[in-house]
DNA sequence: GTTGAGCGTT
């Protein structure tokens, strides 16, 4: 109820990719909510991976069997449904 | 180089 978006997690992203990078990316397959590189909140370094969310079910789907393995920034990304945490 | 914060203690 709370989740209306599909919660996207992105990893083995190269520490260069941006939130832009995977709005940009995952902005292909469907409309992108919310993009979101995730950063080390002591070093302020990416942290190899993000979230992405996605309001429509069927294309957070297609973005994550497309995106899954393909490389960016020369890094095989691993994408799945995230585990925990809401939108905020 | 892999699953988000921070209140506080789950």
């Amino acid at each position: 109820m709370a989740m209306a978006n599909t919660n996207i997690y992105v990893g083995n992203l190269a520490y260069s990719t941006t939130s832009r990078d995977l709005e940009e990316a995952f902005g292909r397959y469907g409309t992108v909510a919310r993009a979101q590189v995730v950063s080390d909140r002591d070093t302020g370094r990416s942290r190899g991976f993000g979230f992405v969310e996605m309001p429509d079910a069927g294309e957070a789907q297609r973005a994550i069997d497309a995106l899954d393995g393909a490389d960016l920034g020369g890094r095989k990304l691993t994408v799945n449904k995230a585990r925990e945490r809401e939108s905020r």
